[in-house]
DNA sequence: TCTGGGGTCCTTGTGCGA
DNA sequence: TCTGTCGCACAAGGACCC
């Protein structure tokens, strides 16, 4: 049985169990090389950093997101969620759910500055943080436990760290995994029931060995991996439970999921998880993608739209030192229905307009059906060289003049600011207040969906 | 009930050369 | 010369994550 065990001054929960062992484990057990991983959660991240700015909005129910009808909730407060407001629902959907909810538009570069301090501060314990998203990271502590005390210990003191400096606050997982670390910090987070909103324990402690009793009662969809589509197959199957996916059949479950996902989720439901903490991963892909208040109709209007995303994800391949030689175009219609297209070039590029060269062929042969709603662009099959060679050399613009227009753009923007200077037809023939101006795509802007018209009350 | 934007990883199908 | 097969690269889509 799990033994839960209280201390005093901050609610700490361990479990310490027997059970089946991996013996990848067992073997770095055994060699006193058990890992000590923290996953880091910031409760209700975006909404914390908000109340910070509005004092007054405390304690009521708050949802940052996209403030339009194509808008979802990227964060709600523990308030809103007594109504059943989550993250990713549609704002439409959430505005009923709870009509006295403020809703805020969001500010991308104001989390990312509360995040970059919070990175500062994870720094001070270990070099081996894996941040996953603004709010989350993973940790590796194993080499700082003898200067710093246990993973729990060490849990308790980023916790104090971060209220302290920050103001924000966080739940921590520990276990010798990433994956049992991360289930541990969701038990450590706060509930909110419709009638209360019940404190969290703050730090969940699994200690190892003890990984299959704390994850058998859960819910299966509490595995990494485990989404509505695949959650449907394991009902399908009687699977509800980790524990049931344990006992699971393996053939049956491989016929259901394929080999990979089916070995993949019975190791995970074992609490089996090699994979290590990764400090430097480098990006696979990097790309722009925009939902439009208004369904896009002609060609014309995708065309100017693809100027503008190419333009935005040719700047960040160059920022990024990363050029792409795969390019993929994404076309949601207005029935949802979404299709990709891709083309790859012999060589790495990293230029807007023998970008676009590709993508206008690519467009050519696509049918607008009922209208487009959101159009996507992004580079993959990174590389290290841009070079201005390609099978649209025969009739994409001069090479050099390309480069050189390029780099005046980036010389510009670094100097001016990133509206300063733009594509042609980023000028629209009318802004939201009627006056013409630059539309540039900025990331981190409009990230959940396009905002409702300005509207004083909203700040 | 309506579904964003940034990604990653996996599977399947196809074309091509050996 | 034709056919089958294997491995590889690529394209497209699905599922998932925060």
């Amino acid at each position: 049985m799990a033994s839960c065990r209280g201390v005093m001054s901050w609610c700490h929960v361990v479990y310490r169990v027997g059970g089946i062992v991996d013996p990848v484990d067992s073997a770095r057990q055994a060699q006193g090389m058990a890992r000590t991983i923290l996953h880091v959660d910031m409760d209700a991240f975006f909404v914390s950093v908000e109340l910070q700015r509005r004092p007054d909005l405390v304690g009521q129910p708050v949802v940052v997101g996209g403030t339009g009808d194509r808008g979802v909730v990227a964060a709600a407060s523990y308030e809103a969620r007594r109504y059943g407001v989550h993250s990713a629902l549609s704002s439409a959907i959430a505005r009923r759910r709870c009509p006295d909810a403020v809703f805020l538009p969001g500010d991308y570069e104001s989390y990312q500055r509360v995040s970059t301090q919070v990175l500062e501060i994870y720094d001070r314990y270990t070099p081996l943080v894996e941040p996953l998203a603004l709010d989350e990271a993973f940790l590796d502590v194993s080499g700082a436990t003898a200067l710093f005390g246990t993973g729990a210990q060490i849990a308790r003191r980023l916790r104090t760290d971060i209220v302290n400096e920050t103001g924000l606050r966080c739940s921590v997982g520990v276990a010798a995994n990433k994956f049992v670390a991360k289930v541990a910090s969701v038990a450590a987070k706060p509930v909110a029931h419709r009638d209360r909103i019940e404190p969290g324990l703050k730090v969940v402690v699994v200690d190892a060995g003890g990984e299959q009793e704390f994850l058998a009662p859960l819910p299966v969809e509490r595995i990494w991996g485990v989404g509505p589509v695949t959650l449907g197959h394991l009902h399908d199957l009687g699977v509800v439970s980790i524990d049931d996916l344990v006992r699971a059949d393996p053939r049956r479950l491989q016929q259901r999921l394929g080999q990979s996902a089916a070995q993949q989720l019975q190791r995970l439901a074992r609490g089996i998880d090699d994979r290590g903490v990764e400090p430097a991963r480098s990006a696979k892909s990097i790309g722009h993608e925009q939902t439009y208040a208004q369904d896009l109709t002609t060609r014309e209007q995708v065309r100017s739209e693809l100027v503008r995303l190419c333009d935005a994800v040719a700047a960040r391949l160059r920022a990024s030192a990363q050029p792409a030689r795969t390019f993929t175009l994404k076309v949601r219609y207005a029935d949802f229905a979404t299709i990709t297209r891709s083309f790859t070039l012999d060589r790495p590029v990293d230029t807007a307009p023998t970008i676009l060269v590709g993508l206008e062929r690519l467009v050519e042969h696509l049918e607008l059906r009922n209208g487009v709603r959101l159009l996507g662009v992004s580079g993959s099959n990174l590389g290290q060289t841009a070079v201005q060679l390609s099978l649209m050399d025969d009739v994409g613009p001069d090479a050099e003049e390309e480069r050189r227009a390029a780099e005046a753009l980036d010389a510009i923007r670094s100097r001016f600011g990133r509206e300063s200077i733009g594509p042609a037809s980023s000028i629209g023939p009318t802004g939201p207040d009627g006056a013409s101006g630059l539309r540039p795509v900025r990331r981190g802007g409009q990230q959940w969906g396009p905002d409702a018209p300005e509207d004083p009350a909203l700040r």
